[in-house]
RNA sequence: GCCCGGGUGGCGGAGUGGUAGACGCGGCCGACUUAAAAUCGGCUUCCCCGAAAGGGGAGCGCGAGUUCGAGUCUCGCCCCGGGCACCA
């Protein structure tokens, strides 16, 4: 018999998917219907590499659903491209010494054909890379969109610096305290730099998760990076100066209990307070310490230390003179840099008390009850009252903390607001490959935007792009010296380049309409494709990906530039494949390409591998070893086919398949049906249907008694249930059973009345072990059921000589017999 | 410290409160073969009784609880992975 050919087959499929232009979804021209479009969307690669089986998983998933779907009747865009800039590939390229440019597209050529060579529905009239001028063209036009709206702006600020990588990091690239990127520590520059104001959409970016279909624990990871608090700003006053030092507290409650008060030593006042008093020359080393520590060094010391500064100020709900400090456990980047201390009812204020001999007095109390004053006491529910706080003594602490609020707000001493944990982006950094940032210095008219009409500002070639902690860019005299647009002077390019994720940030948007040489995309075409259907990609993008694309969605949306407001409607993402304990990664040598095992079973079977490891959205480790049994899987249902039509002809009975013949066998194409219907489509359960299918696979095997036509009905709904996994066999098969164009073919639907079986096993317990089984005909009364129960000769073993108190007959299931 | 995941055979993993271990990997035994590969058949959680058929017991990280019945629900722990972390 002929042999299963993997590579024979996926060419001869892959040319046929190509002529017929299989993959290719046009956009819908106006009047269509626009209700079964669907995008279903993977997060794009990096190309700093080949792909490994992390992207193999990733992207296999998103076809499955992708010809899931089409098969059921929607018209689904599946694009792809590139995410081609940034310190990933410019890494690489300087460790070779080869130029960016060149690797990259070298990269993507090579990662386009593993693509083709797996047999992926892509879509590639829609092909991009964010490194081409025609796409970071419309970067730089919604950059400049963006500074017009006055939601990028250039500013001088303390920043996160990288000394290895040599550039600026935004926070959310700062994973305790080191670059995320190759794990230095960071260190603490006042630069000028780009940012984008992602704080003006923090309520909006917190609020709309309630509306996105995410995974709960993405959804809490940005609402813990939002860090929305809800408290007052409370203005103290230096006492013997006229200087106001507010602060945020998330416990007004707590202010009749301010025994000290605290700024961080990068406060701009904390040093000019000390001044003149016999504390000042403290107060300046302590600053120059403290600013001398890494970022590291900082937050791994817990214990509390701080100065005093010789200064007090005054608390305004009771004119209380407490003294004021400066220690580093409070942060300039937060709230105002200053706090006010309640020991009582703070834990590290507590421990500030302590170490620094401080007093502290309780002011919240519970209703009843006394409080071990060796601990600071932080409950803050209804039950707890305020104590030794004046006028307000004897409130709950909620009501207590809005009637404080109200007090401070009609005498203008505070008010009720919020504070935010996430920051601005900064986007600007001071490396080569990546998109220019399109405005243009000019001493006399200052920031000046380059025109529309002269995008995009192109990266220019440059021999030297090493990081030498200024762009090198800069080098590029030719390229840096320009006229000003405004005023026609002489002028300087900016030389900084954008962050990556600002590239990624709307590459889905460009999807919709991707060879626009006007328009980054027209509204209509993007309107009617999104948000994306079904987004897939890795957890990891969890925070810093998902945040700024919501963001740039946002922003579009209010500047009218699309329809929407959410990115990705619904998002899975999948777990991790390990190999050695640790992520793949070219700097691990780590990384399992798909190419030696594609070569040796073909795409098919490393589809079905991938998917078949675990549940999709769980870490794995990769263990080739697996693999073979795919492929043993495949050949089986091969040989099955083969045999069938060899035997019995061509031919595909009509659903719901024939009537008469090995009715256990039609049941079980029946169930299987209904089973990975489900998985795909509901649970997203990619290898428990999988399992469904080689149940019925191996049933056929295990039936060669079953009359033909019902084998060739089971055959044929195995055959186009793997489709979507393995799509290259499924359609030799199907064509050789006689059918056509399976990728068009309705999903089969499982016929509900077919699952029903003519006999039932009841598993039959005594006291809630299982003492034996007994068939009866379906629908049997439970009488009856008890009765044959009964009767079971070892159940009858166990309830000899005892009574029987009582019976549960779970219908098609069990039966218990509860004895004394 | 706080917030999420997870802990089931030799391994990856199945398990709407109802027969734990589907499906696969690996292993062992056998058939076919000169042989190997491929394929096919059987066995494969552990312990005990039995020649066998079969029967009994234990078992899903640990300990309690709810229930006729718990891998699944509740409470308290332990371990692994991830996220956040002096955010006032």
């Amino acid at each position: 018999m002929e042999r299963y050919d993997p590579a024979a087959v996926e060419a001869r499929w892959q040319e046929v998917w190509q002529r017929e232009r299989v993959f290719e979804t046009a956009n819908p021209s106006p009047g269509d219907d626009t209700s079964r479009l669907v995008y279903v969307l993977e997060m794009l690669p990096y190309p700093s590499g080949e792909l490994h089986m992390g992207h193999v998983k990733n992207y296999t998933m998103g076809d499955v659903v992708t010809l899931f779907r089409r098969r059921h009747g929607d018209r689904v865009m599946h694009p792809m491209g590139y995410d081609a800039f940034g310190l990933n590939a410019e890494n690489v390229a300087i460790k070779t010494g080869r130029h960016p440019a060149d690797l990259t597209r070298e990269n993507i050529a090579a990662i386009r054909g593993q693509m083709q060579r797996m047999g992926w529905s892509i879509d590639w009239t829609r092909e991009l890379s964010t490194a081409e001028p025609d796409y970071y063209h419309w970067t730089q036009w919604i950059f400049l969109r963006l500074l017009e709206a006055g939601l990028a702006y250039r500013q001088s600020a303390s920043v996160k610096w990288c000394p290895v990588d040599q550039t600026v990091l935004a926070n959310e690239q700062v994973i305790d305290g080191r670059c995320e990127r190759c794990g230095s520590e960071v260190e603490a520059r006042t630069l000028e730099q780009w940012f984008f104001k992602i704080t003006d959409y923090a309520d909006r970016l917190l609020d709309d998760l309630a509306h996105v279909r995410w995974p709960e624990r993405v959804v809490t990871m940005q609402r813990n990076w939002i860090g929305r608090s809800n408290g007052a700003r409370v203005m103290f006053r230096v006492d013997g100066d006229d200087i106001e030092l507010p602060v945020f507290t998330t416990r007004p409650d707590t202010l009749f209990g301010a025994t000290f008060f605290v700024m961080a030593p990068e406060h701009h006042l904390a040093t000019a307070l000390a001044r003149g008093t016999e504390h000042e020359a403290a107060v300046a080393e302590y600053v120059a310490q403290t600013a001398a520590r890494s970022e590291v060094e900082r937050a791994g010391a817990r214990e509390k230390t701080g100065v005093f500064t010789g200064r007090h100020v005054i608390n305004p709900v009771n004119d209380e003179r407490i003294p004021l400090w400066v220690a580093d456990y409070v942060l300039m980047e937060y709230g105002t840099g200053a706090i006010m201390a309640v020991p009582a009812h703070d834990e590290r204020d507590f421990e500030a008390a302590q170490a620094f001999g401080l007093q502290v007095r309780q002011v919240i109390a519970p209703r009843n009850g006394e409080v071990d004053e060796s601990a600071p006491f932080v409950a803050h529910t209804d039950d707890e009252v305020l104590v030794n706080s004046g006028q307000f003594t004897g409130m709950p602490a909620h009501e207590g903390s809005a009637a404080i609020v109200a007090w401070l707000d009609e005498r203008g001493l505070g008010e009720a607001t919020v504070a935010y944990r996430l920051r601005d982006w900064l986007l600007s950094r001071q490396r080569y490959w990546g998109c220019p940032i399109p405005v243009v210095h000019c001493d006399g008219c200052g920031i000046v935007p380059v025109p529309d009409d002269q995008l995009p500002v192109e990266l220019p070639h440059v021999d030297d792009y090493a990081p030498k902690g200024r762009s090198p860019l800069a080098a590029a005299e030719d390229w840096v010296n320009v006229s000003c647009p405004a005023c026609g002077g002489p002028g300087r390019r900016e030389t900084d380049t954008m962050d990556t994720f600002v590239d990624s940030s709307w590459y889905y948007m460009r999807y919709a309409d991707p060879r626009n040489a006007r328009a980054p995309f027209d509204r209509a075409a993007v309107d009617a494709w999104l948000p994306v259907d079904q987004y897939i990609g890795g957890v990891e993008h969890a925070i810093l990906h998902l945040m700024y694309a919501r963001f740039f969605t946002k922003a579009l949306y209010d500047l009218g530039y699309v329809g929407f407001t959410e990115p990705f409607a619904n998002l899975f993402t999948q777990g991790m494949i390990h190999f050695k304990g640790a992520k793949m990664s070219k700097s691990k040598g780590n990384v399992i390409t798909p190419d030696p095992m594609v070569a040796q079973y073909g795409a098919d079977t490393v589809r079905l591998y991938t998917l078949f490891m675990g549940p999709a959205d769980q870490d794995a480790e990769w263990f080739d070893g697996g693999v073979a049994g795919r492929y043993r899987f495949l050949a089986r249902l091969w040989r099955l086919v083969l045999d069938s039509v060899a035997e019995s002809g061509p031919g595909i009975p009509p659903h719901p398949g024939p009537a008469g013949g090995d009715p256990a066998l039609l049941r079980k194409a029946h169930w299987a049906t209904d089973k990975v219907t489900r998985d795909i489509g509901e649970r997203f359960a990619f290898n428990t249907a999988q399992s469904a299918i080689q149940e019925l696979v191996n049933q056929v095997h295990d039936s060669p008694q079953a009359d033909p036509d019902t084998r060739r009905f089971a055959l044929a709904t195995a055959v186009s249930l793997i489709h979507p996994y393995a799509p290259h066999i499924a359609c030799e098969l199907w064509s050789r059973m006689g059918g056509e164009r399976l990728w068009e073919a309705p999903w089969p639907v499982a016929d509900p009345d077919l699952l029903i079986t003519d006999t039932t096993t009841y598993a039959v317990q005594v006291n809630g072990r299982l003492r034996g089984e007994v068939a009866v005909d379906s629908g049997t009364a439970q009488e009856s059921v008890l009765a044959a129960a009964r009767e079971h000769p070892n159940v009858r073993a166990h309830i000899d000589g005892k009574q029987v108190v009582k019976e549960i007959v779970v219908p098609d299931r069990l039966v218990n017999l509860v004895v004394r």
